[in-house]
DNA sequence: ATTTCGCATTAACATAAGTTATCAAGGCAG
DNA sequence: CTGCCTTGATAACTTATGTTAATGCGAAAT
């Protein structure tokens, strides 16, 4: 499979010696069971932490008690970051999966601007990136249907873990419950299930045992509220004219 | 007013010199007529724009021709900054007042980086602030009701009008249309303004003339779908570990 | 084997929000 | 002054989605 780094290393390749840097910040990595949070709204922010394997869900609690997924991580994410921003985390980070997180102390993320500038800009575009997901998910909720959000869902995962090795023949594990779904979409977990089976019924997917197959990608993508927006990899970093050599 | 350099100083306060160095890559203003377009989703990315004056709104085009408003801007925001990390622009920006933005160049970015670290900390921690009021919307729009919803959005528009000193009395001006309301909120002008008149008769707002004032805050703040998050200013430089001396 | 539990499924019914349509008020061009 | 055009207001009607409730099924627990 593709390194978990992938994420690091998607707008900035980094040297060895950067590699090396990055990586020494890494706490030991702590294994996370399924349904477990390891933060919750209001804790204290200690750092962030890298996601090595599995599903976490960042989510928000509202006043009437309903709760928000509003992003998805998969291997190779890092966890936390937009509460660096906050007095106290504004996200509850809980594991879908059970899973393997790296802690990273927030002093680290000092040292590594300060150490490793190159890293720096890697880190900058990788929010920038998030923020374009954060953009993405807001217009499927708040402008399409049902069934337009869920196949631009599904797309984005099928995509997203075809990045890390985790799709085989259009099909992948898929741990969420309707329930759990539902609180990405927006909706009740009686309609994500009267969804699933719409698109089940137009041949576009296929389902079972906590797996789902895209069978006809096509139709799924014609259905969907938005297209994949392309990234800019490596041409991010020349746009900003390479501002450090090596 | 306070400086229109606030979201720049929020985290990381800037010494004379590197204000001076980030100042340098500000490219002449440039003025925008109300309802004019700054930048459309699939333009080329050459760099992004600092606010000075009105209001612009970040926007999305889904397959069925809807819009989603991912964010207003106001004064001192960045604009474009999310589509650093895509090939071509991934939102509209359009001026929903008559507005005057300075151009900053793509390499600006990349050398504020290289001779300012702290201010790209600080540009950083900006894109982290942004996710999280991302999230919000999120939120907003996913999991509460119109009213919640209307009110969360008059709440935040007055706490971000207020730091840059544009609110007298609890009221200040409102140039979006009923509809522009329902492109940010996810629903129909003819809900907006059922839903405008509500708050109207409970008392909280009055409206008139391309302005609102809010009469009753309290009650406001209890309708709406969550409360501000609370910045961490210069505490997130602190918890840095304060990785540039000066 | 039996019980329990979490989750998917489905149906009947309720409602928040969407759709379509009309009218009024104000700004603005001629 | 007149006529257009944008925006706000409101009403009647439709619909996508929410609510409540019941059933079934497989996995884990005992």
């Amino acid at each position: 499979m593709n390194s978990p780094f992938h994420r690091l290393e998607e707008f900035v390749s980094p040297t060895e010696p950067e590699k090396s840097k990055l990586q020494r910040h890494f706490g030991e990595p702590r294994k996370i069971g399924r349904g477990q949070s390891i933060r919750k709204e209001g804790d204290r922010i200690d750092g962030i932490f890298f996601l090595l394997e599995g599903w976490i869900a960042s989510s928000i609690l509202l006043r009437d008690g309903k709760r928000q997924i509003v992003k998805i991580h998969l291997p190779g994410d890092l966890l936390g970051c937009p509460s660096l921003a906050l007095r106290e985390s504004g996200e509850t980070l809980e594991a879908l999966t059970d899973a393997r997180i790296s802690p990273i102390p927030n002093c680290a993320i000092g040292q590594i601007f300060k150490e490793a500038p190159r890293m720096a800009v890697g880190l900058f575009l990788s929010a920038q990136k998030e923020r374009v997901a954060l953009m993405q998910a807001l217009a499927w909720v708040g402008a399409s249907q049902a069934v337009e959000r869920l196949a631009a869902l599904l797309i984005d995962l099928h995509h997203r873990l075809s990045v890390v090795d985790q799709v085989s023949d259009g099909a992948f594990e898929f741990p969420l419950t309707q329930f759990q779904v539902g609180e990405i979409l927006g909706l009740t977990y009686v309609h994500v299930n009267r969804t699933f089976r719409k698109l089940d019924e137009l041949g576009c997917i296929r389902r079972g045992k906590g797996r789902i197959e895209i069978t006809d990608q096509a139709r799924l993508q014609s259905l969907a509220a938005s297209t994949q927006p392309s990234f800019a990899g490596a041409f991010a970093w020349e746009r900003l004219g390479k501002p450090f050599a090596a």
